[in-house]
DNA sequence: GTCTATAGATCGATAGAC
DNA sequence: GTCTATCGATCTATAGAC
């Protein structure tokens, strides 16, 4: 029987969260209400500020956690060898981390133009630190030789465009397996920076 | 003074297509009204419609204007040569042509999903249509031995998405010229690729 | 913590005057 | 071809009952 008051299951924040990256992702930051978000939980719109104080700070959030999530994995990856196997480590790293999360990764890259200022310069600063650790194991690899790049900062760019680009035609199931995307990738990239 | 009736100008059309592209790339099509258009351009709302028979026939028409464009433009670059040097054509004619506008590259990769079903398809049709071109090439490279890729639909891809990213960072004016980005993405490009 | 109800703004698109 | 004016729908966010 439907109830229409109160429904203290303890977990609307989770799922208000879980909407609201799914359809963002599917139709836009813009182009989606409160009343949809809404909807999709089964509570009222009002109901949602209780959990976020407007629109804004929702997307935000969800951009946080995501950036801040993709670093907290990396740091933990196990890293030894040189600047070939730490490159190899974060390719086939990127590629797994992004596929299993596309929503997230899709409003990371598509929603920077609807963040407030302030909140724009705080996940640039996350995105920044990430390509950075890439941009430390090029340095590395140009230091020992096994990589030639004439410039760093424009090569890791490069590898992370490149990979996202995955997330663009992926779907589990298909053709190849993760792993299989994962070697032919590392291929390019091993081949394109390496002496 | 203020004309505010009647101005007959004759080149309204391209202003409000102008206005449009420049606002929605900013903004996003669905954070953008056709008011804010209509602004831009020194008219009324209403006005708009003469041009047009909603916003979304304005987003289709710009993002298939580009398409075909690219399209035209790549077709009429000079061919000859292996396999080698069309990629090197390719590279560059990709870079040179999408840094040219690199609003229309926005909006064509970033609206596709506010674009009605069969908009949609017309779209993704035309962009299949210029990947094709690129993959033929790998294709071609590949029976003379010069490249060595796994799989030629991936790498098709990731090159593209490797040269997409060039419009995500490079500003005119900066470190580097247009030039020297071109040869350095073809160096990374043609080390991934051949053999 | 969720509901109903609504304030106040803004939207896409249209009608009819000029 | 552009204007003014407006319809009807929809939006974010808030107020107050339960």
């Amino acid at each position: 029987m439907a109830r229409t008051q109160g429904s203290h299951s303890g977990i609307t924040g989770p799922r208000i969260r879980d909407a609201a990256l799914r359809l963002f992702a599917q139709h836009g930051f813009a182009a989606v209400s409160m009343r949809q978000i809404a909807k999709e939980v089964g509570v009222q719109a009002g109901a949602l500020y209780n959990y976020t104080p407007d629109k804004q700070s929702l997307l935000f959030h969800l951009m946080e956690g995501h950036m801040t999530e993709l670093l907290a994995t990396w740091q933990d990856q196990p890293r030894n060898g040189g600047a070939l196997s730490q490159l190899e480590a974060f390719t086939r790293f990127h590629i797994r981390f992004h596929m299993q999360r596309p929503d997230a990764v899709f409003i990371a890259y598509m929603e920077l133009r609807n963040l407030s200022p302030q909140n724009f310069t705080a996940i640039e600063s996350l995105r920044r630190e990430y390509e950075n650790t890439l941009e430390a194991i090029l340095k590395q690899g140009v230091a020992e030789r096994v990589f030639s790049v004439p410039d760093t900062k424009i090569a890791t760019l490069a590898v992370i465009a490149m990979l996202n680009g995955v997330n663009t035609w992926y779907r589990a199931g298909g053709r190849l397996s993760l792993d299989e995307v994962e070697t032919t990738y590392w291929q390019m990239v091993r081949r394109a920076m390496a002496v």
